[in-house]
Formats: C-alpha cells, structure tokens, sequence
DNA sequence: GCCAAATAGTCCGAATAGGACGGTCCGAAC
DNA sequence: GTTCGGACCGTCCTATTCGGACTATTTGGC
C-alpha cells in the first residue's frame, strides 16, 4: 500500500496502462517495444515481476481473465494514477545518456587506417538512413493522432538526433577523400556557465 | 595468451594506453572520466579488473613503479596493440543506445499538467545549456591539438545532439504559451527502407 | 484430431552498477 | 618531527539489471 520504491520501469507500466486502460503484461510488453524501448531499453522479464510489484504496492489492481488463458490483467488504482501524476509533476534536470560503440571506435581513430574510419562511417551512415525511414514512418502515424502529441515530440526530438547524427558521420565519410582539409565550419556557441 | 572475450571496456583500456603511454589503472579511470565517459558509461571498479584480465591475457603488460606506492602501471604488448588496430578495422552497425529519463516524462505527458511539461521543458534547456557549455569547451581545447582530430569529430557530433536537442526542448517550453498552435515545422525526409 | 505458428510467461546465471569503505601519501602547521 | 587534512588510489560488496533460453498454452489450418 505504502508507496515503495519507484523505478523509472514502475513508471513505464503505469504509464502505459493508463493510456492505453486495463492490459496483460505480455501487452505492454508489446507496446514498450514500439516506442519506449528505443529511449529506455529494459528487458521484457522485468514486466512481468514489475506488475506483480505495483499490485504489492496497490497502484495496479487485477483481474484475471475468466476465458482462455486466464491471463492476469491490470488496471490502474486511484493511488496509481496519482502515483503517475506526482512523478509527471517533478521537472528532472537528469540529462540524456548516450551509448555508442561507433563513437567508441571513432574516438580512437587515430590508430585505425583511414580506410578504416571510412568503412565505420559508411555503415553508420547507412545504419542511420534506416533507423530514420523508421522514425520517419513513426512520425506519419502520430501525425494523424493528436492525442499522442507528446509522444510526437519525442518522435521529433528522435528523429533530430538522428539526422545530426546522420550528417556529421556522412561529412567523417567524406573527410579524408576531400580535395583538401576542410575549414572549420562556424557552429553555434553559447554563453558558457562552467562545469567542466 | 589466446585472445578471449574482449569487450567494449577492454578497448577502452587499450586505446587510451595506446594514446597516453603506459598508465596506471587510477589514470585511466581520471582518462575515462574525461571524455569517454559520456558516450560509453561503466563503472571505474573495472578498469582495475580489466588491466588485470588484460595482462592475463598477454595484451598488457605490467610494471611495478619502484618508489612510493608501487603502483602498477601497464604498457600495451604487440599483441595488445594488434588486438585494438583489429577492432578498429571492423566497421559497425550497431546504432547509438540513446537513455533519456526526461523523454519518459515527455512520452506520457498527455497526463501531466501543461505546467509540469513546461517546467520539464524548463529544466531540459537549462541542463541543456550548461553541456553545452562544457562541451564547448572541450572542442575549444580540442581545437589546438590536429592529432586527437577524432576526439574531436566525437565531440561535435555530441555537441550537434545537444543542439539539437535543446532547440528542441525549447520548443516545448515554448508551446502551449504560443500565440497559436503552430504549423508544423517542413523536416528533411528520406527514402524510407522500411524497417520498423 | 494433429501440427505449426503465434502467443504468453518463467527462470536463472552472468554482467553491471556504483557507492561505501579503507588504506596511503604529501604538504602545511605547529 | 609529529600531527592533521585532503587528495590520491584501490578494493569490495550487494542489489539490480541483462537478456536470452526455455516452457507452456492457444489458435487456426487442414
């Protein structure tokens, strides 16, 4: 009953259940690998004790299912949904992690031959137009949900890292096989404030 | 002696004693900190195991320091030095693993207050700010060493994230105060190649 | 009825997280 | 030359998390 430990995975099946009403753990299963996964992976297993969890905790009520699998469903608890709402309520100044074998191997490139970080650029370039087709369908269909605005904007904040992304490995592709070393293209600079 | 499983932070260890000289496991950890940190996060309790798999496994090798605390330090073999060009020969596809707390709020903000999204959106910009700041000041210091020209070509990539990102948050905090619900913004698309 | 495929859920060893903690060295103060 | 504080250096330990292998159940085609 008492409002235990929340983690971020807490807050992802709330979430869900709350948008999307009463579901079977192997449904959000689902619907996190359609979106949510690709900001904040966790393994699937973790629904399932995650659930049994928030039940404990009284923030999701069950009800089996009478026919077939008898598959346990949940729905959300008013303490549930308040739980979802106060955590919505706190701003977070935690900022984006980022995991990138490329960048890894990139940032060594010093000892790798050239034709080396062209290869690597070359994939991740390709890697990169996929992975934006993909977005880019994503987007088209939140287009026509104006509910899910929010979500759009992540879609959107996705897809611009993506196509950073996209741009400046196509210029590493590129670099070396120039006719000459570039100028330092001019880049936006702001006011700085220390921290580093 | 065999080449065993290498993994991500092995080449991490590799690489920066390629790049510094012969170090001690407490450098490494201050290296690591300082940059690689960022896009490839571990904790620093495993560089002193790595070092020690490493020797092991004949791609360091290890000196004694004699005076003072006789820290070990540890120097790249032949082999070691093989195994890194190897690995960096060896382009990859695997895309960037992105981890964002703030967009799991921003995902489920159809339940949040118009003001927590703004206060969110509030806190992103100024988070946002403060990176870029710092990151701006890497590339500052970056600008004046030509070798580390692909720490370099790391650090922008990063900085285009953030860009990119805070015009995006920006946006958010923006919306909603708006005069109007605005039009939706032209985006670069691409040949889609399915995928998702 | 039987089989294949899709659906649904469980389990568990391995890897990671990351902070608490314990020593060690050095320079400054007295 | 002793003491002390702070930086330096390294180890350890427990709680998660990872993630895939594995099992079971249901449905539908024939």
């Amino acid at each position: 009953m008492s409002s235990a430990r929340l983690t971020p995975v807490s807050y992802v099946v709330l979430g869900l259940i709350a948008r999307d009403g009463p579901s079977t753990p192997y449904e959000l299963k689902a619907a996190v690998g359609l979106g949510i996964a690709h900001f904040w992976p966790f393994p699937h297993s973790q629904i399932y004790s995650e659930t049994e969890y928030l039940k404990e905790a009284g923030l999701l009520a069950e009800e089996r299912e009478n026919r077939g699998r008898r598959r346990r469903r949940f729905r959300l608890t008013d303490a549930g949904r308040q739980a979802l709402q106060a955590w919505l309520s706190e701003p977070t100044s935690d900022t984006l992690h980022l995991r990138s074998y490329a960048f890894l191997k990139l940032y060594f490139g010093h000892f790798a031959r050239p034709d080396d970080i062209a290869g690597l650029a070359r994939a991740q370039v390709a890697a990169l137009q996929d992975q934006l087709a993909s977005v880019t369908q994503m987007l088209e269909r939140l287009k026509v949900r104006p509910d899910r605005k929010w979500q759009m904007a992540v879609a959107e904040m996705y897809f611009q890292i993506a196509s950073a992304l996209l741009t400046q490995w196509k210029q590493t592709a590129a670099s070396g096989r120039g006719p000459a070393r570039r100028i330092a293209r001019p880049v936006a600079r702001r006011k700085s404030k220390a921290r580093a």
